[in-house]
Parts: C-alpha cells; structure tokens; sequence
DNA sequence: CGGGCATTTGACATTTCTCAAAGGCAGTGG
DNA sequence: CCACTGCCTTTGAGAAATGTCAAATGCCCG
C-alpha cells in the first residue's frame, strides 16, 4: 500500500488550479515538446490555430512529490492528464485491501483513460517523484474534438492503443520474459522520449515492480542478478545498465509482438 | 490454432457485403434489441433521427460458422462489429506460433475496438458457433460521432471499459479465482442478453478457455470437477448448470471488484 | 461401427511463492 | 560526524500450486 505524505494536497491538486497556471512556465506551449498527445495531435492533421483550441484546454499542474496521490479511486472524473515530467504509479486496492499495480506512467504518457467509462477514476495515481502534469478536462476536449476531427481520431487511437497494451502483460510467461518485457518497454519508452535506452534510473521500487508483474519482489531480485551475472545488465540500486539489449529482446520478443 | 473450415469465406465476408444486408430480415431495426451498443447510444442521449443515421451506417454481415474467421491478424482495418448471434474468439499468435486467446464476445459486444490504433486488426477474430454481425464502416462512424456528441461519448465509453476489462484478467490469481471470474462473467454477460443467469451453454472449448485464462486445459478441468464435487457446479460437457453462484461471486470479488 | 478430437485422470516435474533473516542504503537526531 | 532506525532489497531453504507428460475415456459425426 502507498504512503500518502500529504493527503491535504490530494484535493487542492488535481482538480482545476487557477488559469494562471497555463503560463507558470512562460511558455504555455513548452508542453508540446513534453507531451506525446500534443505531438501525435500534430503529425495527425491539427493545424496550428486548432492546437491552440486545444492549448487553451491546457492546465499545467503539480508539482506532485513523491507518494502523493494524483487522484484516488472513486474520485470524482472530469480530466485526464499527460505526465510532462516523473513518473506516475496506477493501482487499485482490491476488498482485501491487497494493492495491484497497473502500471508506470512515464513524461508524455496519459493517465486516466480508463476513467472515462464511468464517473469516478476507477484507481489510484500516485506520484513515484517530482511529477508534473497537464490536465485536460475531458467535457472540454470531447466538445473540441467533435470540432477537430484529427483530435477526435487521436483520442480514439490512444484509447484502443491502450486496450492492446493492457493485453500485452496478460499472457502467461515465465519470470524472466516478464522482466526482460518491462525493461525493454522501459528503455523504449525512455527512449522515445529522448532519455539514453540502456541507462536509465528506476523510479520504483521492487516490490511495485514485482506487484505489476505479478511476481514475488524475491523473483524479480533473483532475475535481476541472473540477467547481471549473464552479463546481460548491470544492476545497482535502482540504477540500470542495459549491457545485451538484443538478448532481452529475444526473451521479450513473443510477450512484446515487435 | 483454431482451424478455418472455409477460407474462402473470409475475404468476402468482413468486407462490405451487398447494401441489401441491411434489411436482409426484413427489418432494419431488429439488430436494436440484440446490440448492447445501439441501445447504449439511445441511452446516452441519441434521439430517434439521430439513431436513423446511426442505422444507414449498418451492415449486417454473416452468417459465419464455427471456425470461420471474421478477420485476421493484419487484415486491413475500416470497421468493428458488434456480435448479433453466436459468439467470437479474438486471439493472437505469437512468433512461436501459441495462441493467445484474447476474449470471447457474445451478442451485444463489440469486436475490432483494439484495430482503431492502426490500420490493421492486431488480432484474428474467428467464430465458435453460428455468428451474425453488425458491421459499423469506422469512417463513417467517427464522421457521425463528430456531429452526434451522445454518440461520440458511447464510443470513448466503449473504449475506455475495454481498457478496464482488459486489466480484470492481469492480476494473479489463483486458478479457482480466475475460473471462479470466469464464470461470473459469462453468466452476467449471459443474463444481460436474456438468458439465463444459471444454466448455460459454453460455446467454447475447454482449451480455448484455459488458453484465455493462462492455465493449463488440465487445471480447468480439476477446478471444474472440484466445484462440482462441492456442489456449486453442475458440469455436462459444455452444459453448465451454477447451483451457488454466491460462492463462486464471493470466490471472484477480488477480481471482479463489483 | 470407427476415426478423430476434446476432455479427463493420474503421476511427476518445476517454477514460483512463502517464510525467515540478513544486508545495506538513507534520513534523523544526537 | 556518527550511531540509529526504518525500509527496501537480497538470500536461502522449503512448500505449494500449477504445468507437463502420457494415457484412458467418451463424445460427435461420418
């Protein structure tokens, strides 16, 4: 179960923050080179001025700090947000109160697509470290992209998008396949987002790690140092070295598809 | 691997059939009480005109039969379809050639909601018994979506659920839960559509749902007959009668989370 | 009636989990 | 600056669930 260092913040946070938050940053359109969904919005037929539709749309928030919460089950659904910089932990908590990650958000990444369906997110979103967020009403860009017909089309990619990918995880494989998966996903991931793809630093813990993967944290340990004493990977703390990316790809080639 | 009896059938089939499908059985509204997705649209604010447009938009294609494929892995995508009759299996293989059942959609359900990202089906769909269909041009739909705000919200309703359904089946757990799950499913599902809650035919093979629920055909099988020798289930082949559903609900509530 | 599958059973193998404990890094307070 | 405390992580040994293999059974359909 996550700790929650300052519950105050949870309900002052996610829900709308002053408009003058747009231009904290002086530069209210730096998140497009943060956000994907900005982006792909872009390369999928919305010109300039319908961006800027989209831009006024925009709430930059957070900062989050690590272990506060983004929003909780239950509560109520009106946004969904583009990670622009940390990461973001989903879970829920299931009747026995066992927590089940579903999964990591990193910069760029959308949280709370699942929600729409529905009046209340229907999980938790934490933040792993400093996170900050673009928050996007949802009434608001449903009504922009029924305008903007690549807007329309974007979200609805990014929605199915999301429906293969939860598929992805949902085989049944062995321990290490599992792992290779999720650190070749995390090195493509990063890398996309212009981060080195064989260094990088893990923002969560073992045992989150092993809760999404539905391993024991204990089997994910052992892995790791099979992968490191193979030579495949370099492992300190929460520090990655990505020395034989081929191998893991070969062991994540039939969960990944690619 | 599912077998084709037919596969012949299939460039023709899922490709759009002669417009005189629609009113095929004489009655172009008949698909509105056995399709879930055009009932959902009239209750999320469609009114009747605006539900007529909905209708041009409809092919009913079909029938399919069992071990015919409605489309394949890579197939060119332009439409989904929502199940009329029968039931479908979605399933992938992998570069090892195992196939991975992905879901089993019956009357009322959508198919093809994971090919909007891209232009291609990610998946093969093929037919365990008789199946009719609605075919929905995606196109057209998304062109109607942008005109029809009720409608457009059904569709990124419908996706976002998939989203949730998908991670339902991710967590571990124990075998008896997961077909516990299982069986909870079909009977809601079941019982949604009209039928009964208690006693239904399974369309499916044993393998097919072991595949699906990432166990063994064997371990199906044991946990069957165990619920049978507690006398929470009858078992008949593919004839199943649920004599306590309260147990089999509380042994899935962790993963049905209802 | 016979062939081909799907399903069930039993015995055994193996992966992964569980439990218990030690090690190590980080932040706190003296 | 150092010791302390707490949490995350790693290790090891044993247990349990599930998978694997092989074979028998029974059903469906030609």
């Amino acid at each position: 179960m996550s700790t929650d260092t300052d519950a105050t913040l949870r309900a002052a946070s996610f829900p709308k923050t002053s408009p003058g938050t747009l231009s904290d940053d002086g530069d209210a359109l730096s998140f497009c080179t943060t956000c994907a969904f900005s982006n792909a919005c872009i390369s999928h037929g919305l010109d300039k001025d319908q961006l800027n539709e989209l831009h006024v749309l925009v709430e930059h928030i957070g900062p989050f700090h690590a272990g506060e919460h983004i929003f909780r089950d239950g509560d109520a659904f009106d946004a969904i947000a583009a990670v622009r910089s940390g990461s973001v932990k989903t879970y829920v908590l299931d009747r026995d109160g066992n927590e089940h990650v579903l999964g990591f958000h990193l910069p760029g990444e959308l949280i709370g697509l699942n929600a729409i369906d529905g009046d209340h997110y229907p999980c938790n979103a934490v933040a792993l470290d400093t996170v900050s967020l673009c928050r996007f009403s949802f009434p608001k860009i449903s009504i922009l992209a029924a305008k903007l017909p690549g807007l329309q089309r974007q979200l609805f990619r990014l929605l199915s998008r999301d429906i293969g990918k939860a598929a992805l995880m949902a085989g049944d494989w062995t321990a290490e396949q599992r792992i290779a998966a999720f650190l070749v996903g995390m090195s493509r991931r990063l890398s996309e987002r212009g981060y080195s793809p064989t260094r990088f630093q893990l923002s969560m813990a073992r045992t989150d790690i092993a809760n999404y993967l539905r391993l024991a944290p204990e089997t994910v340990s052992r892995a790791l140092r099979k992968f490191q004493e193979e030579g495949v990977l370099h492992v300190d703390r929460r520090n990655l070295e990505i020395l034989d990316l081929t191998k893991l790809e070969t062991l994540a080639n039939p969960i990944l598809r690619t």
